[in-house]
DNA sequence: ATACAGATCGGT
DNA sequence: CCGATCTGTATA
């Protein structure tokens, strides 16, 4: 497995969002070495994406990285106390990022555990271990992601880059409209969430009932 | 200087 | 459904 370079993320956050899913996150950490499987995502397609935090070309110190090359991490806290972590994608002063909402842990599980519950995986109920890491806080918290790591280059850092992997089955991606993002008006219904049906990790899945 | 809302989560 | 909790951002 390789890392991508970076021309694989300088394209749009739509693309971006799409092409990794089933690939892992890897974070190398004082905690140890945690890896998980991307298995949903949002793309945030900037200027023009009311749900974006770049909408009307916002650019400010917090927002000042999806302006830079793609292929960083832009890292924020949202609501006082959580994480979330998205990849810049397109180029220099296109400012779209991808938002990873889920992971299916990998490797490293013992130390998402603490992290997470300050306990030992095999103390944790089944409910706990799908919920170490299927949500965008969730996640930060078990890989131990936080804005000390915003602005990290995926694709030069040592400690935290993406691997690549065969893409899931096309007919496991669903296609969906974004979370919580009811402030957004028409953006609500634009279909920019992907994720991997069969993966028990995903935060919410749609109704295929009715 | 102040006000206010938020790309979430966990408990009722 | 509701509250936690605090930063980033806008407004004045």
């Amino acid at each position: 497995m390789s890392k991508p370079d970076r021309t694989f993320y300088k394209k749009t956050s739509l693309e971006l969002a799409k092409a990794i899913l089933g690939f892992y996150l890897v974070h190398i950490t004082p905690h140890g070495r945690m890896v998980g499987k991307i298995v949903e995502t949002e793309a945030y397609m900037g200027i023009h994406d009311k749900a974006a935090h770049s909408y009307n070309n916002n650019r400010t110190k917090r927002t000042e990285v999806m302006f830079g090359p793609p292929g960083h991490a832009y890292i924020y806290l949202i609501y006082g106390m959580y994480h979330c972590m998205n990849i810049v994608a397109a180029e220099t002063d296109t400012p779209q990022a991808v938002l990873i909402r889920a992971l299916e842990p990998v490797e490293g599980m013992e130390s998402m555990a603490q992290l997470r519950y300050k306990k030992s995986l095999h103390q944790c109920s089944k409910k706990e271990k799908t919920g170490l890491s299927n949500g965008p806080g969730k996640l930060c918290q078990a890989m131990d992601i936080s804005r000390s790591e915003n602005g990290l280059d995926l694709v030069n850092s040592k400690h935290m880059f993406l691997l690549e992997d065969d893409p899931p089955d096309k007919k496991d991606i669903i296609t969906s409209t974004r979370i919580n993002i009811g402030y957004a008006e028409e953006a609500i219904h634009f279909p920019y969430r992907f994720y991997i049906n069969s993966s028990p990790y995903v935060s919410v899945k749609v109704n295929t009932s009715k």
